[in-house]
DNA sequence: GCCGTTTTCGGCCCGACTGTTTTCAGTCG
């Protein structure tokens, strides 16, 4: 039985649902929540460490008594304190939680009057009239919920951070297009650059937020108004896509903009520094007693904690905290560090741009190298590559490379990783190419065990430099394949290989979570793009931002070095 | 349930909006 660290993190999740319905105390609930996030950003699996004997005290949020719970979830799978609560509370109430309007106490309400546990019961009584005769429901919200158990229930819909992208820059540019408006930026984990964001979360700075407000609702791709007061305002668009408003006075605009950046974790450490240096930090700014000392500028906000100004990526209170005390940033890198893109596609197998095409827009983008890996004979379906072609495409990129100038097509290839962890083009082709980019494309049903094997026996090969996407997931549609992905980082450090971190915005693989266990053992990391055609080249940005919320910084970065220098790391 | 320059007990971030209330609880971020 393989316990994932997302199986514990749920369990105590749904712990915290359960107690605060019963009415347990708040603190009690937050120390499993905080204890379920730990857990879920844990590069490692905690059933690994359970497995070694580790001191499970020593992450952060978790105590003995929790530390006992995890151990026991790992031997046998579940809780027995949990299961005690779900004999009181059912586990079905807490899905409840998930419809908006609904809450612990109200939740608790409904099992206790009216015996509700699912959303069908749910809907049964709200169409019998039955909600409306409960303490603090009435007519709205029954109507409301009725109105969104009939649209299908509460999905939690999370959209791609390049779709996000498109709806806030409409949305950023109509909101100054209204005389009156000073700043407007989108904040929440879209400005932390998350790879999926739940909602936007816009700030602006305005003299009148009521005005502000009319304008930012009466937006045409508005379908619904959840709320709208006159500092704030939630919407949701045709999209499905929720965007909260706020509007604050300018000398609040730094506080605004580092408490809706978030994350929710680290506010409140930052806040708990100024608190203890006799100061509130809220949303309008910091204050002592009342009066207003700061707070225009999200550097203000730091300066009162005593720290230098922390890069929204990594605003995770991941340690980013401790770090800026000690005066140890990292110092991220940046889209103009990259010098070259490792992972590209032509016509030559299932891109859309010529050679010449792809090497006339990476200089456009400021490259000095670029490398051609299209697929190779085993993708079909993707027309890639014999040893034949392969040779035919190497000799036209020379005769290019004596044409173009400021740039340098390097000579390589997707190569296939196939079932047993061979590689899908011979020995002597590969020796001719300047770096070979391996990937699995194929079998993705294969046991932890077979697959993380294929993957590392295929970095036996003298000739693998680069794992592309190394986990083969597509964000909201494919899960990973089953991998041991610190296996697969760890072999590749032994042998001198590189791991890449594909920047296309439905794969962003590596996560940050793996991106920082990288650096930690000192493996440094591609950030390609994977584009198939010279328009996909600009997804580079997305890359860099996943490899910045992983704390990496230049020198960690394949591409952020000048080909002489990268040519030297390939050789093995 | 966790945690410690307030250290083994007593705290634990804070404000806006809604609906239902007639001064505020519940929810949300």
């Amino acid at each position: 039985m393989t316990v994932h660290n997302a199986d514990i993190a749920a369990q105590f999740n749904r712990m915290a649902d359960l107690l605060e319905i019963e009415g347990a105390n708040p603190f009690r609930v937050r120390a499993y929540r905080r204890a379920a996030a730990t857990i879920e950003d844990l590069p490692t699996s905690v059933a690994a460490m359970v497995e070694a004997g580790a001191d499970l005290d020593e992450l952060p949020g978790i105590g003995p008594d929790l530390a006992g719970k995890i151990r026991e979830i790992c031997a046998t799978g579940h809780s027995a304190a949990l299961e005690q609560v779900e004999t009181r509370t059912p586990a079905s109430l807490a899905g409840l939680m998930a419809m908006p309007g609904l809450g612990p106490k109200r939740v608790q309400v409904l099992h206790e009057r009216l015996g509700i546990e699912t959303i069908e019961d749910l809907a049964k009584a709200a169409r019998a009239g039955k909600l409306r005769e409960l303490p603090r429901f009435g007519t709205a919200l029954e109507a409301k919920l009725l109105a969104e158990i009939e649209k299908g229930g509460p999905v939690a819909q999370r959209f791609k951070i390049s779709t996000a992208e498109d709806f806030a820059a409409g949305l950023t540019e109509y909101l100054k297009s209204h005389p009156g408006t000073g700043q407007v930026v989108v904040a929440g984990s879209f400005r932390r650059r998350k790879e999926t964001v739940g909602d936007l979360d816009i700030l602006v700075t305005a003299r009148s937020g009521k005005a502000t407000i009319d304008h930012f609702v009466a937006y045409d791709e508005v379908e619904q108004i959840v709320a709208q007061g006159t500092t704030r305002a939630t919407v949701i668009l045709k999209a499905g896509l929720q965007v909260d408003l706020r509007v604050v006075p300018a000398r609040s605009y730094g506080a605004a903009l580092h408490y809706f950046t978030g994350s929710k974790a680290h506010n409140i450490a930052v806040r708990k520094i100024a608190q203890a240096k006799g100061l509130k930090l809220n949303e309008y700014g910091i204050f002592r007693g009342s009066a207003y000392v700061g707070g225009r500028t999200e550097e203000e906000v730091f300066a009162v904690a005593d720290l230098p100004y922390i890069e929204p990526e990594i605003r995770e209170d991941r340690g980013e905290i401790e770090a800026a005390a000690a005066g140890k940033l990292p110092q991220l890198v940046t889209l103009a560090d990259i010098k070259g893109d490792l992972h590209v596609h032509t016509k030559d197998s299932d891109g859309k741009s010529t050679l010449k095409e792809m090497a006339e827009a990476a200089t456009v983008l400021g490259y000095s190298y670029l490398a051609i890996t299209d697929h190779s004979q085993y993708a079909t379906i993707a027309h890639g590559l014999d040893a034949e072609r392969l040779a035919a495409q190497l000799d036209q990129i020379d005769r290019l490379n004596e044409q173009l100038e400021g740039i340098v097509l390097l000579k390589s290839c997707e190569v296939d990783i196939l079932p047993d962890g061979t590689l899908d083009l011979p020995d002597s082709i590969l020796k001719r190419l300047d770096l070979t980019v391996c990937a699995v494309h194929s079998r993705f049903e294969l046991d932890i065990e077979t697959q993380t094997g294929r993957i590392v026996r295929a970095m036996d090969n003298r000739h693998c430099n680069i794992i592309a996407h190394p986990t083969g997931r597509l964000i909201g549609e494919r899960e990973a394949y089953a991998v041991d992905l610190e296996r697969v980082m760890l072999a590749a450090k032994e042998r001198g290989c590189f791991i890449e971190v594909n920047g296309h915005p439905s794969r962003l693989d590596l996560d940050d979570v793996h991106c920082r266990a990288a650096k930690q053992m000192g493996l440094k990391l591609a950030i390609s793009t994977d584009a198939h055609s010279t328009i996909g080249l600009s997804a580079m940005r997305f890359g860099v931002d996943q490899a910045r919320r992983g704390w990496i910084e230049p020198g960690d970065v394949l591409n952020a070095r000048p080909w002489s220098e990268l040519k030297r790391l390939l050789a093995r």
